[in-house]
This record gives structure tokens, sequence and C-alpha cells, in this order.
DNA sequence: GCCGCATAAATCGTATACAATAATGATCAC
DNA sequence: GTGATCATTATTGTATACGATTTATGCGGC
């Protein structure tokens, strides 16, 4: 009951909102060409509108735009993987303290339904939908801190993030980062902010060190692979 | 002889590169409507491509993009610029102590010669050119610190930043930041990350502070204030 | 049989045309 | 004279069409 029914979208937003659920989904793998007749006519949208959403992706680097042969979905680097995560710890640890300072209950009821609903996702196997959920608990908190534009710089991140641990995530059975959620949560409810910023701290540098960024990402960089499907 | 003859840029980008110059240049005041058919005339390109550079525009929050009513130069207001400044605060210190740890003596040239154009405009009085140089020193700074990701929010901040010092900025007189810089400079000359971190804290707080964030902007609020032109 | 080049196909970049929406001004009632 | 309603105008939103560039394909030479 957030932000629903806006009514008013303007039209790419659509596009935008349904690409990026399914980058974020990967139901869209890194690399995958986004030929912009055929987005236009799964959508039954015009390429106009195509090419507008296509660029707003690709503000957020969730896509890759190159100059007359068309959009990609993104395919981050490890160079940038780590970058994304870097930048993550410079602005998430001090604004979880600042959310930590303006806690309301609504915030936390609300911060406690997103775990719960993280851990249903867990146990019902769904994990694309637990990284989903877990991505929006940092947005959240950013929102709490009612820091527009650092939420805005969270969101990003989030979304990449989201395409990076598509990329190199290893151990995927283990999402030990929920139980990092939780005590955030405590942390965030006691109105403990120090306490908030350091576990804050942590639980990036544990998302970053569960990636291994010395191979490449399992994409299909040779072609067998790709057709192995 | 930076980024001199790209020669192959999309055509909007150039749009872009424009429009930006002149908010920065203060050419185009803080709500001033860009109606794309002018725009288009102006530059001798279609709607299609001012559309495409209008919305780069607004990802940079440099303009204002209203369903159904048009784009409009930004004006940020007294939050926007409180959060502008923390970002800045979050990202830039660190990235400064990267920098230091990095700098060769090509990049320190650079950085002189930057120093030494803005206190030439200074002396020529372009106070534009030198705030616009002033800008560049910081996103220098965070390409040195090789870290893509965060220098572009920088890039963005400080576009953001020179819209906000227009509207709000007091006392245009005492530009007392170039002496920042230089120490700033020599901090990052001899690799004392430390002192760069802190010289560039204290740098930032000082910008903000010289702004008048309790009064509205100066724009144009009122009817009478714009009619006596 | 393999490589390079010319031609053909596909796709993007841009311009133009039409439709939808909001702003403006005029007419009429009161 | 003031207010509201409706017509007109202007401007944005979207679709389509054309040109430019890239990619794929087929041919000839080596």
């Amino acid at each position: 009951m957030a932000r629903q029914a806006q009514k008013q979208e303007s039209g790419d937003e659509r596009i935008v909102a349904r690409l990026a659920a399914a980058i974020h989904e990967h139901r869209l793998a890194p690399g995958v060409k986004l030929n912009e007749d055929e987005v236009g006519e799964v959508y039954g949208v015009s390429r106009t509108v195509v090419r507008a959403a296509l660029q707003k992706l690709a503000h957020m680097h969730l896509v890759d735009l190159r100059r007359n042969r068309g959009a990609f979905v993104a395919q981050p680097t490890v160079k940038e993987a780590r970058e994304v995560f870097e930048a993550r710890a410079l602005l998430e640890p001090r604004t979880a303290r600042s959310a930590a300072e303006r806690m309301t209950e609504a915030d936390i009821a609300l911060l406690q339904r997103h775990i719960d609903d993280e851990h249903k996702a867990l146990d019902a196997g769904d994990t694309g939908r637990a990284l989903h959920l877990s991505g929006l608990f940092h947005i959240e908190i950013a929102r709490i801190a009612d820091q527009d534009t650092i939420a805005e710089f969270i969101t990003q991140l989030v979304s990449r993030s989201s395409l990076i641990i598509a990329l190199y995530w290893q151990r995927r059975a283990a999402l030990c980062e929920s139980h990092a959620h939780d005590a955030l949560l405590r942390a965030l409810a006691a109105g403990n902010g120090p306490l908030a910023e350091e576990l804050m701290k942590s639980h990036l540098l544990d998302l970053l060190t569960s990636l291994d960024l010395r191979a490449r990402g399992s994409v299909p960089q040779s072609l067998k692979e790709a057709l192995s499907e």
C-alpha cells in the first residue's frame, strides 16, 4: 500500500519497472540484448517510449547503451562490483545511524514485515524474491533517514548490487544476511545509532566478501555455455 | 586535451553539455521553462533529441520534468541543498584520502593548473568560470581516486551544488575556498591521506555554512521581484 | 578450404506527424 | 463587474517514417 495506483505514470515508467524487475529477478540475464522493436511489441508501445525507458535504465547502470549497437543488460565488471560496494560502504552506515535516530513505530513494523516476507520467500525457495526484499530493506532505511538524495543513490546501488550478485554470487544456499537484517532492525528499533552504523558496515563487508570477485562472472562468456539451455 | 574531439558523441550529448553549461554559468536561471521546440530550434535539432537531453539533465536533477507541463531549470529547495552537501560530506573526504594515496606527478600538475586557472578567473572577475573550475577540481579528485562509481555521484552533486550556490550564495565577494583548494592540493601532493580527508571535510562544511539556507533562494518567488527587470 | 570484400539485412538515430493534455482567452449568466 | 463554463491555442506524449550505421551473408580470389 505504499506506492500503489499512481495512475498518472508516464508510460515509460511502466516499461522501466517491468524491465528492472525482470533484471532483478534475473529473468533477463546480463549481456542479453534488448531489441527496441521486440520490447515495444511485448509491452504494446512504440520504440519512442522503449528508448526513453532504456535510457533511464542506462542511467541506473542496469543496461548498457552502445551507440548504433543497441541496449544490453549490464554486465558489471569486477572493478565495478567493488566500487558499488565501496560506495555503499560510504553511504549506508551513516544513513543507518540517522535512521536509528528517527525510527517510528510504523517504520519498525514496516521493516519487520520486510524481514518476515524475506524469511517466507527463503522458506519457499524463492531466492530471487528474497534478494529483492533484501534490497528493499536497505532502501527503506535510507527513506526513513529522510535523505532523498542519498536514498536515490542507495536505490541505484542496491539495484546494481542485485545484478552483481546475479553474476558473482557463489554460495547461494547460505543467505546469512537475513540474520544481519534481524540484528540491524533491533539496533534501529532501539534507537542505537552507533550500533546500527557498525552493523551496517559489517553487513556490507560480509556481502562483498561473499562474492567471488577473482573469477569472471558466471555469464555465458563462451557460446557453448549459452547454448546449453 | 582531456576529453576533446570525441567526435562520435550521440547528438543529445552536445545539447546536454550546452544546457548544463548554461545552467552552471547561470545563463539559465532556476525555474526557467525549457520549451522543447525552442531548444530544438536553437541547436538545430528536432524535439526527439531535445527530449533525450532533457531527460538526462533531469536525471542529474539539473532540470525538473513535469508531466504534460514541460521541463524547467531545477530550483533546489533548502532541504535538497542540505542533502546534497551531506551526501558530499559522506563521499568526498574518503575519496580525497584515496586520491592522496594514488597521486602521480601528472595529477598534481593538472590540479595545480585548475587552481591557477581558478585564480586567474577570479582576478578577471569571472566568478562563474571560477565556480565551474572549482567544481572540476572536486571531480578531478574523484577521478584520481579511480572510483568511477563514486566519481559519477560526485559529478552530479557538484553540478547540483552549482545550482544551489546560484540560489543561496550570499557573500559572493569572499571566495575563500580557493585557499582551501591550495591546502588540499598540498596534502594530496604530499600523499597525506588523513590530512586530505580532514581538509576536504572542513572545506565542504565551510561551503555549506557559507550558504544562507534560512531564507528562500533568491529566485523570483513573487511576481513583483521578477518584474523588476 | 580460408580469408577479404561487396552486397543485403537488420537495427539504431533522428525527424516529422498526429493525438492527448494542459494553459489561455472569450463568452455568457448572474 | 465578477464568476464560471466553454472554445481555442499551445505544448507535451506517442507513433510512424526515413536515413545512417552496423552486422550478417554470399561471392570471388588466393
